[in-house]
DNA sequence: TAAAAAAAAGAATATTATTCTTTAAATACA
DNA sequence: TGTATTTAAAGAATAATATTCTTTTTTTTA
């Protein structure tokens, strides 16, 4: 039987929606919402950690802050066999490097860049990602404006 | 002179680093790391929260535990001039996507998915995105495996 | 250099987290 | 069907933290 994904039951989606929002709300205010008591909460919580259903709590930053305004997709086709992980493995050590996927179709990844501008952008390109062998950039798309931009999920009301 | 974004110290730029990697840590936690008083903590978390550089505390939830395995992204031709916001709104409204970007280049918008098998993913575009008035679907990549996903931001040292 | 402003420290209290024990509910199963 | 077993919740007690306020220190600025 498997010990670590269930699907969790509408009291815990309730509190994995609500710490989905805001993380740091406490397990009092969770038992409150929920009109439980906070011993309770405070269990659920951590077997939730437990089943690895909760991954992290983090905290948005706003980019500006930190001078990081630049986002650029950018296609790599690589060159070796499918089974080989090793290029996005690669990638996704590279500094300002949020998302690497491989994608269906074409022996492409496509790999999300944040950074602060197109000069940082560049020399990326130039010291960081050409030196992975057998990949080419197939397309770098830079991003002028984003509308919406979360990693939050759907939850189900029940 | 802007209230808004700062550039933040190297204390701030420490308590970012230190919650953007776990947002209930403790002031407490903080001011032992950092070697100051928690009262000391406390007022500089408020401040960055006021001054909209902590933008959300949030929990990373594990997609699989809510069955939504399925990334795709999708680039959407907009036949609209480019001081047109409204069709990258309206994008963004769909529920499952969850970044909208417009393009630099050719009148376009990147939009990345997440639901849960292709089956959803067709029933949003031919429902939610074929109901947006002057947009083509011109390409649609289906993710089969992701090595990095994270929103977080590289903190410099100071 | 003095005055003003900002940041930190320290102390006191309100609120929470966390643990443990008890009770209730759900489930298995003989 | 009833009983044993497990699981979840409640309740109570205490340890730890958040939060506020006052005082002190540091920094800024004029």
């Amino acid at each position: 039987m498997n010990h670590k994904e269930h699907l969790s039951d509408k009291i815990d989606l309730e509190i994995l929606s609500l710490m989905q929002e805001n993380s740091r709300i406490s397990n009092a205010d969770i038992a409150r919402v929920l009109k439980m008591a906070p011993s309770a909460v405070f269990e659920r919580v951590k077997k939730l950690e437990q089943k690895k259903i909760i991954l992290q709590y983090t905290t948005r930053i706003n980019p500006a802050a930190l001078n990081q305004n630049l986002i650029a997709f950018v296609y790599i086709q690589a060159y070796k066999g499918i089974g080989n992980s090793n290029t996005g493995i690669e990638l996704a050590k590279i500094a300002g490097v949020q998302e690497v996927h491989q994608i269906a179709g074409d022996h492409c990844f496509l790999v999300k860049i944040r950074t602060s501008d197109s000069a940082s952008l560049l020399e990326m390109m130039r010291n960081s990602m050409s030196k992975i062998a057998d990949i080419t950039i197939t397309k770098t798309s830079i991003v002028l404006e984003t509308t919406k931009e979360q990693q939050q999920l759907l939850i189900p009301k029940e």
